[in-house]
DNA sequence: ATAATGTCTTTTATCGTGAAAAAACAGTTT
DNA sequence: AAACTGTTTTTTCACGATAAAAGACATTAT
């Protein structure tokens, strides 16, 4: 049983969405001719990001602020400003940075150029992995892998590594990494994890002193939901961002990095169950958004009886979310 | 407050315990000259473990099966015989492997050329970390670290991302490692996640039926705790390989992979921790061993009142064990 | 026909290298 | 003097290359 995704690929080929950086067209095989050592993405992010900024000041602030601003170091703040001053958007002598005109849809990096290695490489991955043909116990090949995305082992394999703490995976020494397989069995494994750890973060949060600063962050999360919940027609596909916002609130609570870093497995499984399972997505957002109300007020109730009625009654109906869109047909058992 | 270690390198540098696969005086800089790819120890590995074959039995079996015997494949498994060949231990003819001499301890490679390079690696980054002077906070250089134990960049990478996991360290995006430290928070919160799980696998142990595996393999730890018992004087050094095997075992009762893995944390810290702290080591382990027995005893009874005290009470005074070994000069608060 | 050996190919593990980005240092301006 | 800008050094990130190890294929022996 070698070879992962040997033939989804040659399928996928033909789509060629290839998250490369460049200009060029889509048939050009590979990402560039020779030793590309690192893409500038870090700049090409911030820059567009400092480009929504001139919209709003006359004139920029000094570099070292910028920095803060964008997240970036002074030696990229430089990069961008030197390049503003050439588009002719800004004029910039020392500490004068001054606006010379609004940014224009053109000034823009493409979005697909601020994409991280790490990104493309999860993404790329994911989509095989979801798009069938990905049945358990199949091999990855890390060579493989990197030619068809088309970047270097080395990502490749610090990819997989970082990957492999969500038990999809599993490496074998000195030799190839097993799919272990988006099944029912480690759907169900997340959820008992999931649920062992939100019901004690969310009696933690309900114990939290009344001036604690959770009870405002749950307060404004409340309106979002209100919010949300008046324009669910169209603003549906808005929830999965504020459901993690949400339940990451709630884990914080433990003051355990174990209980908040097990949210990242959470957040990723979800995050592409999102993009893969579109059935009923309103009417599932719509009761999710109900639960976390009722949840939210036993919270803010501090009875701990509804507080862990709430969350067994949410956490139960997510799973069944989460269960329902995994194909009955995988296998069931382990290892 | 840059660099990490910077002064305690210094330091050790003058002990110079070269983890480098070589024969030469200790004063050699770097491991080697230039270029060296790959170091050959899973060869060395198995061919050292194939000495110890080669007691037993007059001839060797075939290449496959010495290879599934060994862990390794085949082309490994022709290397090791050449080598035999060669130092006149076998004759060698296709199929016909005949022993022709005991193998005398110089036949043997150096233990320190069959360990991985995250084997070293990791006891490298554990030694500084628990031998002082590393504050939480403070940065982790790859490249410094990669230079001080003569290893490339790639692989410390690698190691720091594996790493991670045990949550010690933090990546900061496009920068540097920073060191969250050993500290009474951190066991306490490890901690708490063993006792959530543990209980759960215990309690998961005890509802197994009848005819299941883990009961002879339960018996066969009993066994050997009592045995350690009785020679406790003299072989009180090798509770800590049985703790591991006895608490992994009840751990994959959970069936839940995120449970099983995170044992490999727990496991890690408690290795470590056992070399660090040799403070009343026999007395320690003589009081676990008890709890132990005391535990299987209540597994065995499948009585879950008494399964659940049992556990409660051995994993209190571990996590007391754990604690007493911290100093309390560390801090106290989080990030 | 099965299972071994002999040979050849592919993949993994690791390094050195170079550009991107960060960080440190030095010199200016207010 | 504090905060900024200009310049230099270090570190991170990502690549291609190469030896070790695994794996596949072809051949031979039981």
């Amino acid at each position: 049983m070698p070879g992962l995704f040997r033939e989804a690929i040659s399928l996928l080929r033909a789509m060629g969405t290839s998250y490369c950086a460049s200009n060029r067209p889509p048939q050009a095989t590979a990402c560039n001719g020779s030793g590309m050592s690192k893409s500038n993405n870090v700049y090409k992010d911030a820059y567009n990001r400092c480009l929504r900024l001139l919209d709003e000041t006359r004139s920029l602030p000094s570099e070292p602020e910028l920095g803060t601003l964008l997240g970036v170091s002074r030696t990229t703040v430089r990069t961008i400003l030197a390049r503003m001053e050439e588009t002719g958007l800004i004029a910039w002598n020392k500490r004068a940075k001054t606006v010379l005109r609004e940014p224009r849809p053109d000034d823009f990096f493409p979005e697909e150029e601020t994409d991280t290695l790490a990104e493309i490489i999860e993404r790329s991955f994911m989509r095989r992995l979801l798009a069938g043909g990905a049945e358990a116990g199949m091999q990855i090949n890390e060579l493989e892998l990197a030619r068809e995305i088309g970047v270097g082992t080395t990502s490749v394999r610090e990819f997989l590594i970082r990957f492999s703490r969500f038990g999809l995976i599993e490496k074998r020494r000195n030799s190839h990494w097993v799919l272990k397989g988006f099944t029912r069995a480690f759907a169900l494994e997340l959820t008992e994890i999931r649920e062992m750890f939100e019901l004690r973060s969310a009696a933690a949060f309900a114990a939290l002193p009344q001036d604690s600063a959770v009870w405002t962050d749950l307060d404004r999360l409340e309106d979002e939901h209100r919010q949300l919940a008046n324009d669910i027609a169209t603003r549906f596909t808005e929830f999965s961002e504020l459901d993690e916002r949400f339940h990451r609130l709630i884990h914080r609570a433990s003051r355990n990095r174990f209980i908040v870093d097990f949210y990242d497995v959470i957040a990723m499984i979800f995050h592409y169950h999102y993009q893969w399972n579109k059935a009923q997505e309103r009417e599932r957002n719509e009761v999710a958004i109900g639960e976390h109300l009722v949840y939210i007020e036993a919270l803010k109730s501090r009875d701990l009886g509804k507080v862990d009625a709430a969350c067994r009654k949410h956490l139960k109906s997510a799973r069944q979310t989460l269960l329902t869109s995994i194909p009955e047909s995988r296998s069931l058992q382990k290892s």
